[in-house]
DNA sequence: CGACAAGTTGAACTCTGTCAATCCGGGTGG
DNA sequence: CCACCCGGATTGACAGAGTTCAACTTGTCG
């Protein structure tokens, strides 16, 4: 949330900055229809974003890392949109979205960084809208996650896969059947080792490759 | 663009926005690569924003009518990541993105319509991202069409489907020949009539009834 | 009138979802 | 400490929606 701040702001932003946590598995950060308030980074662990649709059915939106931030599809509302829940246990930052907004009117810097984080965040759903394969939606998912995870420090070979294969399926639009499947075929072609929860990428190449359409685009 | 906002807003905006047009079928509003420095109106007929990925097969973005904005997505970078075409004869307004946000800071109603612009973008995947049958799509497809051309003072009920039947399928993930049945069926069904590139929606309740779970998604 | 692009139609195939059975690991209680 | 259980995960068989490929039709424009 901070790279390309200048001090001042950062002084500014520490006033209106709560720390949460830590939840547990299960918390929910927020909910559908919960007044929106505020936006919060998450600082550690694992946050997955949700819907419940008219059928009872749930969608995963997304899974939220440390450093990336949560409740930007509030501000077009007074509520939430979508629940957000701790996969395991999460600690997170909230800022007051009436307060940063404010600050952002007189900090140019802030509000451009702002202005950035959404537009970022309308790109981000190319994973979900192309007609890819199980193939190729898996492997950018992995490869997501990796770089991800890299870019918070992270090792980028090396990870656990936090939610449950039913998440995973259910966020890349695919049965759980499929996604053992493709993750197994993925292991007997020696593209990865999986290990229940245990995931260790072993040809970064194929995978780009599979994954490429799909990132690029 | 200019809803909700004061007289004051309005006179201060006349200054940089800048009238384009007519472009005619085919020409490029912006491609890929061009240097960011404006977002854009649509003022009169529909414009295609598509990207081509590393496979050289186009991927329709989205069409865009009168009222509606484009060039977001260029907000996080200094170039557009997508092109932009006309797919008639198209007139719009340009607005300096550079100069929008410095005044955005002085103006409060300014900043928050543009923050909840953005935000809004983030949740129109819906229709692409579910995985909906065919039919769905086609219908959500139709609906959303009838919606937002209603929004902007078209009839609801007749219009022309200014992209070609390839587009159509691009966009929903289809191929051309599913379209051409589902339309087919549709009609056979008494849903809509449609000859070449007319459209009339016969029943309307019956078409939301099936794009319902993807528009209340 | 003829040629080309867009659209439509038909038939075979393929990927993925569904259903059902089975496996496995972690936690529980005896 | 070990047998038992339960939910998540895996595996297999099968069916169906949609793609693909190819042929054909239609409309448009020179």
């Amino acid at each position: 949330m901070a790279q390309g701040m200048d001090k001042a702001s950062l002084g500014e932003l520490h006033m209106l900055v709560e720390h949460v946590g830590p939840l547990h598995a299960g918390d929910h950060v927020f909910r559908v229809g919960d007044p929106f308030e505020a936006i919060a980074a998450v600082r550690a662990g694992t946050v997955k974003t949700y819907i419940i649709d008219a059928n009872g059915r749930e969608h995963v939106l997304g899974f939220h890392f440390p450093g990336e931030v949560i409740g930007l599809d509030g501000i077009d509302g007074d509520t939430y949109p979508c629940n957000a829940v701790a996969l395991d246990t999460v600690m997170l930052c909230r800022f007051s979205f009436p307060k940063i907004s404010v600050l952002a009117g007189k900090l140019p810097g802030l509000q451009q960084h702002l202005f950035r984080l959404l537009s970022r965040s309308i790109g981000r759903a190319a994973l979900l809208a192309g007609d890819w394969t199980a193939d190729e939606r898996m492997a950018a998912f992995l490869i997501g996650l990796s770089r991800r995870l890299e870019a918070r420090g992270f090792s980028p070979d090396r990870f656990q896969l936090t939610m449950a294969r039913t998440d995973i399926a259910n966020y890349l639009r695919l049965a759980p059947e499929t996604v053992s499947r493709v993750l197994k075929r993925f292991q007997r072609d020696g593209m990865i080792a999986v290990d229940r929860r245990e995931l260790e990428l072993l040809d970064r190449v194929q995978l780009e490759t599979l994954a490429g359409p799909v990132l690029r685009s």
